[in-house]
DNA sequence: AGACTTTCTGGGAACGCTCCCAAACCTCGG
DNA sequence: CCGAGGTTTGGGAGCGTTCCCAGAAAGTCT
């Protein structure tokens, strides 16, 4: 009815209710105690005058924003899009709303966006970091004590920041032994990681896998795979590429021109998997009679095309909805532990994988 | 330097540069006279201290909190992940964060989002709004003088909403032409839109296409281009399908199944395309020899395929932007021309359209 | 009925900032 | 060397809340 146009304020509903400012605000807030008299007089006038409380002005006292922030590589990207769903639809349920900023990978992004953030006095912050070897803005967050959970990735210089990621390792595991158990032997995969440098082999046994890229933890969980299989690891089945749609296309094209001989393929990120679903369409060969192939992500094409290709599924949007329900604990002071949370993958297999002939 | 842990407030800088607090906010603020003297010891003594703005005070006092926020049904889905990003784009650049919320469709949810976030106090919005005959909480929004944007959607309530979206009729138009000049007169459709009920004969000459649905707009597009090139409207050529994949794959399956007689397709809308594509693929029809296929928005997968499919592209990440952008114009009160503004599809022919044969 | 609890109420400070305004300080020309 | 006119400065109110605390009102128990 009252379609008040500048802003209530507590000490409007405190005049129209004929108490003081404190009284309505006791019950507005429902803290401490009033007489149902005032309470009725309070309630009343408030949805009279049509009273919104201003979160700002309870932000500055409380402390608290009741708002995150997330800082993501880019919210157009499938998956951090659905993570940040996930986020979204966390906190939500627990009274949160959500800022975004987008890094594009750009230190100096991140860096910026994450002091315009905490201008905005955020409680907490969601940030799939930008790789780099020192990641200031993100430590001098922790040493100001502000919540912070990462999501995806991180780099050794936040060891003791608690990470909600994919199991990588475990996830590439899985993929790589389901071809082991249909009884490949000869499996290819393409990766991001740069093999050379790191050395497959090289992954000293004790080393702290979260500190690694994720592509060199899914190259990892191939490695252990084939190991604990006896298989060998053949250098030239794995299969590099840049990340991008194209270099994947064309490392796969000369895989396959190549003349290896292997009887799989695994990808190990859903933008080298739509590359490496185009090189192999583009050369005509069928799958999976040629070689049985594993994609990353469900992403919804691979149900589209025939035959529908097998993938390894990442709980995007719980990824992101446990990322959101970790730093609500750490707000809530709840002392809660610290510890990474590693969500598995799920092996969707379809029309593409079957035993080699 | 100094990791100063909790906030410092401009008194402590103030008394750090032995000054008064008003004189500290003048130079900070770079708005008032200040001697050199003064404002060297300022800026000093904040560095030293590392002083951090609080957004949230400033907020207060100016009354605006140098945020807008963004009411989607969904940031999973690619549309409106990409619009947002070009939203947050345009809004950064402008000094603005953006708060999300994603509605699912949902009225209720929608109305509450809309009500937290103005409590915070968001400069404006940008909303796709969820497709109901009342949008009160729009409209109260609009009657309280808060900046709104429409995007993509809006409805007859809402007329006096500024509204960013895409030509809906004159993409439908240009597809379809494109198909007539190949050549093609039997062309079908397939489309959410209520055929039956609106009637596509019974779009009224002048009436508000900005209030229609985006999937009546696409409709009505094609009527148009047939009409102007003198064909016929064929109700068996208009395939009605629910908002899903599968729902599009069934109608899509039954039309091909029927035997019908036409030579080309067009869908009307991404989810649509991929459930028709999946129909196609199914039929093991080849196209473009059996019929030529539009499908709508660039998605990732129609290079992929094999032919790729043409389509029709939707410029999201700019329909953001521009949201975003006229929005900031409302807000900085340049009381901008409350225009409507449509932006044009543009048509990526591919593999799958050709002269009928 | 008086003393003592318990419940309820309103005043006022505080959160960190901006902005108004009057006082203090300069700089000059006469 | 004085005052006009300009620049620079600091005090203080105010933004809309919350919260502490002292005092008023109401209830309880001998």
């Amino acid at each position: 009815m009252a379609p008040r146009s500048q802003s209530v304020t507590i000490n409007d509903v405190a005049r129209e209710a004929g108490v003081s400012k404190s009284s309505a605000a006791r019950v507005l807030a429902g803290r401490g105690s009033s007489s149902p008299k005032t309470q009725k007089a309070v309630h009343e006038a408030a949805k009279r005058l049509g009273y919104r409380p201003n979160a700002l002005a309870k932000a500055m006292v409380s402390g608290s924003s009741k708002t995150i922030a997330a800082v993501l590589p880019d919210v157009a990207n499938p998956f951090f899009s659905a993570a940040l769903r996930g986020l979204t639809d966390a906190a939500r349920s627990a009274g949160f709303e959500v800022l975004v900023a987008n890094t594009d990978n750009d230190p100096d992004v991140e860096t910026r966006s994450i002091e315009l953030l905490t201008e905005k006095r955020v409680d907490g912050f969601v940030i799939a970091p930008v790789f780099q070897d020192e990641p200031d803005a993100i430590s001098r967050l922790v040493n100001d004590e502000i919540p912070v959970v990462l999501l995806d990735r991180r780099m050794p210089a936040l060891a003791d920041v608690p990470l909600v990621s994919l199991d990588h390792v475990g996830a590439s595991e899985l993929a790589t032994e389901s071809l082991i158990e249909l009884g490949h032997k000869r499996i290819a995969i393409v990766t991001e990681a740069v093999y050379d440098s790191q050395g497959v082999s090289g992954f000293p046994p004790g080393i702290d896998t979260g500190a690694l890229r994720p592509s060199a933890q899914r190259l990892l969980g191939y490695r252990n795979a084939l190991g604990k299989h006896g298989l060998p690891l053949e250098h030239d089945l794995v299969v590099h590429a840049e990340y991008t749609w194209r270099s994947a296309q064309k490392a796969v094209r000369r895989l396959i021109e190549s003349g290896q001989d292997f009887s799989a393929l695994f990808c190990t990120d859903a933008v080298l998997t739509a590359g490496a679903y185009k090189a192999i369409v583009e050369a005509g060969v069928p799958i999976p009679e040629t070689f049985s192939f594993i994609g990353f992500d469900d992403q919804e094409w691979t149900t589209l095309v025939s035959p529908a290709i097998s993938v390894l599924d990442q709980p995007r949007h719980a990824l992101g909805a446990t990322a959101a329900t970790r730093l609500l604990a750490q707000i809530r002071h709840i002392t809660a532990n610290q510890q990474d949370v590693r969500l598995p993958a799920n092996l969707i297999p379809r029309g593409t994988t079957a035993p080699p002939r």
